[in-house]
DNA sequence: ATATGATTTAACCACTTAGTTAAACCAAAC
DNA sequence: GTTTGGTTTAACTAAGTGGTTAAATCATAT
């Protein structure tokens, strides 16, 4: 009996995954998808009928993996300062899991943006009202002023940055001891926490 | 008289940077660069012989533009923050100038990080004197203690992930004015000078 | 046993790609 | 005016590519 991970479909899916963040959508080949599925081409095609289709299948799925945790930390009650720590504990829990999705991402949606279009819709994604809160947070005092589009992109820069460099991190940094890269990301989350409200929130 | 400008060879390694950093290695066509260089495809082939060492012109060519002034910041005389106030200064003023710099390198060193051991080697950057730089304004109590490794990723992060993520920004955050972005970048070297001074500066 | 659906095999098509070649063309230098 | 080197044209190759097809195989459920 098969459960459903060592499915066909899902022996597919996974393939195409590590195939399509190492090659991305034009430097995979069918075939060597069929290969790591250990399946031919022919069966492949047979469950996802073109390349498109199964790319488009492995893409959202990435996705769908980081926007909601994400979107319900913003939507919460908590203040600004909570916000930010929950926001980057859940972006470096995430790409210590999935660490090829910055890469991949970046690269697709060079690529083609009008996929981010379709993702914004869809996820009804609001930049607005995260602006609102961070100016709200400023005018009372809580942290230092400056523009919220520059306060988030610090935030998601240092986060996932680091990840979408990882050979180059890997070499210039950690050349001599491949471990301590792991040992580094685990540190991510509270160094860029601790940076953060250094840099932002104003002393009593 | 034709200028070194508008000479067939530059015209063609004008055209093949464009192709090559919008299209990637994989997704750039000869023929293509050819058309966009205003020649035909044999022509193209006389003068580069193989794909390859066209990309490899464009490539070096590139990375030539990034590492030289770096350096010299690095190895100079001047303090710690005054260093790091330099660093953002000069990798800004790079990228406002060649921002697709960011979304190519990676591209392409996630694809062959083996180009990246040539370049260390034939730059002979050496990141542990500038670790033990680092370590030593830290012992004077200049700045936070935190590792080296950390404190550099947060700088280079917020430098260049805003450039290599151009097409989210440019949706995300300023969707209803694309002029702004123009605005943003040029904030960027101030803004993120200011962040890292209170992110580790300590006040005395 | 038979029917069904998953899977394989292997050939095939239409198309694109990098790269080559041979011939002609053209402008400027000699 | 002939030579020369950059340039074009147009055809070609060799090797892939995504995708299709038809037939055979295999396991399982009925």
């Amino acid at each position: 009996m098969e459960t459903k991970k060592d499915s066909t479909e899902e022996k597919i899916l996974e393939a195409a995954k590590n195939v399509f963040v190492a090659k991305g959508m034009e430097g995979a080949r069918m075939q060597e998808i069929a290969d790591e599925a250990g399946i031919n081409k022919a069966l492949l095609h047979y469950y996802f009928r073109t390349k498109e289709r199964l790319f488009e299948a492995i893409f959202s799925g990435i996705i769908k993996l980081a926007f909601p945790k994400i979107m319900t930390i913003v939507q919460s009650e908590a203040s600004i300062v909570s916000k930010i720590e929950q926001i980057v504990d859940a972006y470096i829990d995430l790409l210590i899991k999935h660490p090829f999705i910055p890469g991949f991402v970046l690269k697709e949606l060079n690529r083609d943006p009008s996929g981010l279009f379709k993702l914004v819709v869809k996820f009804g994604l609001n930049p607005q009202s995260v602006f609102d809160q961070i100016e709200q947070a400023m005018d009372r005092g809580e942290i230092r002023r400056m523009k919220p589009q520059h306060l988030l992109s610090n935030i998601v820069s240092m986060c996932v940055f680091p990840f979408a460099a990882r050979p180059i991190l890997s070499f210039i940094l950690f050349k001599d001891d491949p471990s301590a890269l792991e040992a580094f990301y685990n540190e991510r989350a509270t160094v860029i926490k601790e940076f953060v409200i250094n840099a932002i929130v104003i002393k009593k």
